[in-house]
DNA sequence: GAGCATACCTACTCGTGCGTAAGGTTACGC
DNA sequence: GCGTAACCTTACGCACGAGTAGGTATGCTC
């Protein structure tokens, strides 16, 4: 009758989820190459073979962690922000629900971000995860800005809608790093920027730059 | 008279910038754990030891790089945008001198800044480079607020300007990614963004959360 | 309660790449 | 023309960490 258990075995499926989310606190700890399969192990209370029996290379177990974590983002945003409400009302419960994601998420996802950035292997995957963040706000300004009956190239939509992605991006990074202050302020002060801003042009004002 | 050299004993000062350059090289093209000294040895047309009594070890030949590469950003933006001039050309010139710079070395910055935010041992010197640009924009927000006798918390201002930062330091990304790109249109397209958002809030506009 | 599949372990191999020791070679002063 | 100092090389030691081989225990099924 042992009472000093926690050893139990259990079902492949609990034991991947604990795995993960080791690999997430040690990469987000120490970034992809400091962290060693061995740490990972140990965070997960169990032993090195298992890991590469269940989730394959480092590598592969990365990808996993990015995969996790970014769908587990992308539904939280999707689930806020109904596509039949009014731009701004989109624009806000996006932000607001990302930034509620990430500050619930702070060591954990924040830095699996800023890992991903750097490494080649994982650039695609990001890369993918970002363009369909951009595509929808692209498409939320287009829509908007048809419902007014104008009309804009669709390089410079884009290239506005990667602004406000990088922005908010960066005031995500910047939450990560200040463990006191509130997500749904900071997604006040984003949309303060983001919509005044995107909020002009759209009204179709313009600004050039100055001669010479 | 061997007419096959290219192969000539260079004084010191020289051989370290064709070593800063080779580094930039293939760290931008490798990022910094994939990189190896051999292989920046070789790019640079030396032997690997010689990088190691210039430069010291590879961290510190990356901070070598990153140091660089910064100042040179630096400097290209503080010359572009001097402090007498009103706020808006103020940022008008510093955005163009940013992007202009990006534009020229591509490869070379643009690549060193991604890698430069992972890896721990860099966060650091990136993050201080960084804090300088928020601190000169911030500066440049409050200066024009003051001229109209309005005050603003402090926080809030570094908020804003680290999500101006954020938004250009994204269109770099999107700059390096696109060579074809104009990196004057890409300022313009930036203002745009910067300029017509941070202008609305200098004149008192705000935006609020809905109820509920 | 025999058999089988699945969870789990300890203890190794081996490649890779950082950093260095010890020794050539070219320029320059005297 | 000869030393000396700086430039530059080839060739190695060594640690660290990814991935694996092979074996043990536990629970489930009939």
């Amino acid at each position: 009758m042992s009472s000093a258990p926690t050893f139990k075995r259990l079902p492949r499926a609990v034991r991947e989820q604990q795995m993960l989310d080791a690999a997430v606190r040690v990469f987000s700890r120490r970034g992809f190459h400091a962290a060693s399969m061995d740490e990972i192990a140990e965070d997960a209370g169990i032993s090195k073979p298992m890991v590469y029996a269940y989730l394959g290379t480092k590598e592969e177990l990365f990808v996993a962690c990015l995969h996790r974590e970014g769908t587990r983002m992308m539904e939280a945003i999707a689930g806020a922000a109904a596509p039949d409400l009014p731009a701004d009302e989109r624009l806000w419960r996006g932000l607001r629900a990302f930034f509620g994601f990430v500050g619930a998420h702070r060591d954990g996802w924040a830095v699996l971000y800023r890992q991903a950035r750097g490494e080649q292997p994982f650039a695609g995957e990001l890369a993918a995860m970002r363009a369909r963040l951009v595509e929808v706000v692209a498409g939320m300004l287009d829509h908007a800005l048809r419902a007014e009956g104008r009309e804009v190239a669709g390089t410079d939509l884009e290239v506005v809608a990667y602004a406000l992605v990088g922005a908010t991006e960066s005031l995500a990074d910047w939450l990560a790093d200040h463990p006191d202050a509130d997500p749904e302020k900071t997604a006040t002060r984003m949309m303060n920027v983001a919509w005044l801003g995107a909020g002009q042009l759209l009204r179709g004002a313009t600004w050039r730059p100055p001669a010479s």
